[in-house]
DNA sequence: CCTATTTCAGGACAACTGAAATTG
DNA sequence: CCAATTTCAGTTGTCCTGAAATAG
């Protein structure tokens, strides 16, 4: 590797002080590594964060609508189209016309998507752990209280119901 | 606005349990809001966050090369050519032929950059602290140390010199 | 001959918008 | 007629690769 090619991570020494301060830069840098590192550990599942979520969206919930789990799990309207794909070509859920309203489809899920998400459960596990290692359990803790009344604070003044 | 349409913030209250404390996205999630924040703010000044970080690079060290601030920054080497044009339309930087060698450019500060990043200066200083709100004095420091550990522990753990 | 710099062309992917078609 | 659901087409921004042109 020569001296010219793009480092990917971490700091350059002379990067400006006022940048690394900066919560919001930290923030970035910091979901830009654990995305790294969680994306190329799901991807040895054959997976991607999204699929987590919709299966374990549906296993904690039964079967539902797409409406349903892009509400739940946050993923676009429209990129849960792929998603429910993806997962239906692996034979993780099922997509079914809803008898009742025909607008919609029931994405069920099937055996093999609750054993893929066992899986994907354990490692996801210890990509956590990965990505917290030079953290101790108190400090885990503490990250995960101030970042969650961080977004908490930010639906409170956003919330348009 | 209608039910129907995307919740651009905060957790529908069915979201799985599994993932409301998984601490990758947790970050992903408040690293997306700090992004909209500041994004939003900085665009009030008719500017992006890297337009920032290189006119605070060029401020702290001097005029550079394009390459130098691409390390300095964490811009790609080639975004930078088009953050550059956007700063020089501006007025905000120069570019000049590097007489001592005739492959670089060298980017220098102008007065209106100057200016400029003062403007920013402020402006960044207010919406980290609308970020930050939720949090104490004591817990911004905590935050930032937390976040500052996770990205050093993986600089180091990846670093290829 | 090899390396560094700037630039361009573009791919992969996530977040997001708008609208069409279908149904309630 | 209005609202909800699924789907598609497409934009933008970010990260990233490869390669050409020029120069050390």
């Amino acid at each position: 590797m020569t001296t010219s090619d793009m480092r990917h991570h971490g700091d350059d020494p002379a990067t400006p002080a006022r940048l690394r301060r900066t919560p919001s830069r930290l923030l970035s840098l910091a979901a830009a590594h654990a995305d790294r590192l969680v994306g190329a550990g799901l991807a040895t599942a054959d997976a991607r964060k999204w699929h987590y979520a919709v299966l374990a969206a549906l296993q904690e919930s039964g079967p539902a609508s797409q409406a349903t789990l892009s509400r739940r799990t946050g993923i676009y309207r429209s990129d849960l189209v792929a998603v429910i794909n993806e997962l239906a070509e692996r034979g993780h859920v099922e997509r079914a016309p809803d008898a009742t309203d025909r607008r919609r489809n029931v994405i069920t899920l099937t055996g093999k998507g609750r054993d893929q998400l066992n899986h994907l459960d354990t490692l996801l596990a210890s990509l956590q752990d990965d990505l917290l290692a030079p953290l101790d359990a108190a400090e885990r803790e503490q990250l995960a209280d101030l970042l969650t009344r961080l977004i908490a604070h930010h639906s409170r003044t956003t919330d348009d119901t």
